[in-house]
DNA sequence: TCATATAGTTTGAGCCATCAAACTTGGAAG
DNA sequence: CTTCCAAGTTTGATGGCTCAAACTATATGA
């Protein structure tokens, strides 16, 4: 497995705390981008500096082949950075799902709390980690934990406003890491895993209205159903 | 328990990582030392900087209100000082104590993982991992773990050098990190918890003869010797 | 086509932690 | 006493990351 801990003498370009933060935002925006490019801006907003910085940054960072960027264009990674950013989703995901599963953290509360240790945590115990949790696929979130080549099994599921009313579902993935709306999403009853059938759309409302297994329904705007994917369930099973 | 992670309006001097290996390495010569002084050459030395830059970071922990100090005098930690470093040490010993228990490093090579990690470990996380693991005392080293209040029980026990031959022990502590030092110290059955004999000492060649249960003997130099810490056992217990 | 707003870039500065090298102290040895 | 060395301090510089503010390119739309 590729480890960030090491400076190769061909790239003077070191995998600080920073490299790693800036790598981590541009991967997921240029997951969500329509062009596969991550603009400036939305970089520096999503790692919390100023557009300057985040030019500066970006410019060592095409410097270290990490990115592929000219000026005033959009940015894409490499296929170094694309491996380099998968490892630390990896670590991200992989210590997430060790604070809910052994230590008992709360669900909401794990992100920030993965952000720091991602960039402390060493293959070695990283590996002992994946181990002693039996090779998890996916974390508290539903997000796919990349193993240990790189590779990503995207989560099947389409989002909660795709099923026509009356669909059973299972919750699959809640795509944000927002600590409001996981509390929200957690107290509701639609954490991945759960069970939950759409009772009505009502466009007009821009809502649908949904009911979890054992919850009260609940209407849900269609901003925050689009972040809930699920995958309906054939009634025979479970 | 006291947080380093917030930076208080009291204290412009924030707890960063630098901040905290400085003050684990003035509480480890503090300790040791007649004293109860660092010696900046030494502070330097442990910190792994020059002693120029120690010196200038001393003035800034002194600034800190951590330590306490002028031109060409020993460094003391203060009360705050102290504190802050009882947690630093609560934190590396706690987790040195996960990694082997809940992931089965070895023994040996902890330290060095512990080192990265303690400086990203929240309060929160930090006390989730002490009840997983049980609120333990010792970590595998031996050495003890200061308690939430920063309460410190050091371990009893005397090194191997003051017992006399024919002497049943119990080894409670090894006092060195070194990785070559604590494999040596595995291999040869002496890990804390390990009981022993002493079979002769012979202090012309300056070393004593040891066998621990189930390992051949060993002759051990003092300076070996001492650095391993035990408790004499009555033959009827155990 | 031109003006302009928006996105991006550049520059000059600062902070943190560090080093090398020049300098200063204090104490021990003669 | 004086000398001298080891220990400690200071200074000037660097690298990494950041900001604010001045500047520039691009695209949109009038």
């Amino acid at each position: 497995m590729m480890s960030l801990h090491a400076a190769t003498p061909e790239s003077p370009v070191l995998a600080t705390e920073a490299v790693e933060n800036y790598l981590k935002a541009i991967y997921a925006l240029c997951r969500e981008s329509a062009t596969g490019e991550a603009a400036m801006s939305r970089i520096a907003t999503l790692v919390g500096v100023t557009t300057g910085t985040a030019t500066t940054m970006v410019k060592k960072l095409t410097a270290g082949k990490f990115v592929r960027y000219e000026r005033f264009g959009g940015v894409k990674l490499t296929v170094k950075g694309d491996k380099a950013a998968i490892d630390i989703l990896r670590r991200h995901r992989l210590i997430e799902t060790f604070l809910v599963e052994t230590l008992n953290l709360d669900w909401s509360v794990v992100h920030a709390e993965a952000e720091r240790l991602e960039h402390a945590i060493s293959p070695v115990v990283l590996e002992a980690l994946d181990k002693h949790l039996g090779h998890p696929s996916v974390d508290p979130h539903g997000d796919p934990i990349p193993d240990s080549q790189g590779g990503v099994r995207e989560a099947r599921g389409k989002s909660l406003t795709d099923f026509p009313p009356g669909t059973r579902v299972r919750v699959s993935r809640i795509v944000d890491q927002d600590q409001q709306f996981l509390a929200f999403v957690a107290k509701h009853g639609l954490k991945p895993g759960s069970i939950a059938r759409i009772v009505a759309a009502d466009p007009p409302a821009q809502s649908i209205l949904i009911e979890a297994r054992d919850y009260p329904r609940i209407s849900l705007a269609f901003a925050a159903a689009g972040k809930i994917l699920a995958e309906p369930i054939s009634t025979f099973s479970a």
